[in-house]
DNA sequence: TCCATATAAATGCAAATGCATCAATATGGA
DNA sequence: TCCATATTGATGCATTTGCATTTATATGGA
């Protein structure tokens, strides 16, 4: 059941998609740290939560949004809510259910967080590539997870 | 020192890279695992110590290569030693330092997870992207870790 | 209605990661 | 030569991740 072995540029984008993917993470991250900021996935969840106001979300939707592994997801929570920053409440549509929304303090840390994160993204991004690359750089890479 | 705000395409990027990165990961990681192969980093390491070869390499180049945090090298090497996949020699060049090398289970084991690891690259990869788009997407993700 | 199966979310336990720090050796002046 | 500083690599400890499984509720037939 082998595909064709992959074409050399092919193997070359996915190689390069990890060193990528790792070097802008570890800056992002480390600039965070530095700050005494909460790390990344904290600022993709609540910002995530914020453009779903007022109703909220289900966990299982923030996962899929966020493609976070279900059980990383439901652990991220409990720090989130143990932070003060989310709030979990039964669903009423569904008895196993959940609906996450973003507390005060909450939109706050986000907001305190965007300009720290907003400089690292210049960073590891901005100051590396043209607008128009970043928007083909963009295009391509959504490309590799919307469903095939 | 805040710099002025990234355009929407560089954070549209960023946010991209992250998702994308996580996609590609996960179908990688999990068809390894299923296959009961060991993780992709033992891969990468292997590969590069196999490129290497013969005089093998040492762990802060290795490290630079793969862009792995030190200690998270110094611990992968510890678990590839431990399989018996690389083999770990005092340098003479430098007391504080060590060489690796592949052994021969090493390049075994790295040969028997090629197909499965390509497969997956394939399925990631390669089946939603033209090869050019590939050569495109790999240019332009080479220039985010490339020394600024 | 009942039951088999699917889905939502949590969790125990093992493994990997991150952070800070350490020990050992190298290096480059004064 | 000596010493301050840098570099190489390992490690203790806390946190996070991953995997497998569990609990609870939903759903769609027979």
């Amino acid at each position: 059941m082998s595909s064709p072995a992959p074409p050399d540029a092919v193997i070359r984008a996915w190689a390069r998609l990890e060193r990528a993917h790792r070097a802008a993470q570890s800056t992002v991250e480390a600039r965070l740290r530095k700050a005494g900021l909460p790390p990344l996935a904290w600022y993709d969840a609540l910002l995530e939560l914020e453009r779903a106001d007022p109703a909220g979300l289900r966990p299982f939707e923030l996962q899929k949004e966020m493609l976070f592994a279900q059980y990383n997801l439901s652990r991220l929570i409990d720090r989130l809510e143990a932070a003060g920053y989310v709030a979990r409440s039964a669903s009423e549509e569904d008895g196993r259910g959940q609906r996450l929304t973003i507390t005060k303090s909450g939109r706050a840390i986000r907001r305190r967080m965007w300009p720290v994160y907003a400089d690292a993204i210049a960073a590891a991004v901005g100051s590396r590539l043209s607008e128009s690359e970043a928007t083909t750089l963009g295009d391509l890479l959504s490309r590799l997870y919307v469903r095939a």
